[in-house]
DNA sequence: CCCGAATTCGACATGATGTAGAATTGGCCA
DNA sequence: TGGCCAATTCTACATCATGTCGAATTCGGG
């Protein structure tokens, strides 16, 4: 059953990285499997194949472990990530100051306070 | 002489947003493929298709110019776009107030001040 | 009413991603 | 220790977004 494509470009990547940030500890691909899949689609090797694409981009570490079976975990937290991501939007938005008065228009009570927190 | 593709992806809809957002007025194809093309290589044809797919993705507007020229525009300041980018990555960040923090201690003192500023 | 400039259409290339079968490899048990 | 079997790696192809144009169309102005 060759490629259906039923996702967007992106979403099997984001979903395995989501399932990975969700994880308290490092999975195998058959875990991940489990998770990004709900009933018995995809194919263990398309898993594979996405693992090692996140690995090339240094978005997700490999380790060895019992008998040859592989783990896998992020390289950086979710936050870490997301922060990193921001920083970038930030350093080419023009007028920073500007952009963050857009930004924290969109916010919640909850998260102006959390960020204000988070500045000292 | 087709493609060379000696740009990365997405590069060339950047470069033309950029023109577009460090422009005061609405400008026509010809005026962004000067600013764009620096010789004299890439298509007036090559700059009305990335117009028009960014006008599908309604990041650029047209109107019409004097005869039957059309001049393209933002459909929203960078730093508009930026902060609605960063708010989309702060939804997804699992925890937004760790978030903030990593995001916070890559600012500089002096977006740190805007960024609080900002905040009220 | 025709011409040339501006736009629209249609095409093809490439890189990233989705998706998986075939080939390889290396634990581990009989 | 030899082989089986499961896990991984290799190879391949599909699709989509983007880069890049040339040809066809169109229409304002002379």
């Amino acid at each position: 059953m060759n490629n259906k494509r039923g996702r967007q470009q992106g979403e099997l990547e984001q979903l395995v990285l989501d399932t990975l940030w969700d994880s308290k500890t490092a999975l195998t691909s058959q875990q991940i499997l489990e998770t990004v899949s709900n009933n018995g689609d995809l194919a263990l090797t398309t898993v594979l194949t996405v693992l090692s694409r996140l690995v090339e981009k240094e978005l997700v570490t490999r380790e060895q472990g019992d008998g040859r079976s592989l783990l896998f975990k992020p390289a950086q937290s979710r936050e870490r990530h997301a922060a990193a991501l921001m920083l970038n939007l930030v350093t080419n938005a023009g007028n920073p100051a500007l952009a963050f008065s857009h930004f924290a228009s969109g916010l919640s009570k909850a998260q102006i306070k959390a960020l204000r927190d988070s500045l000292g």
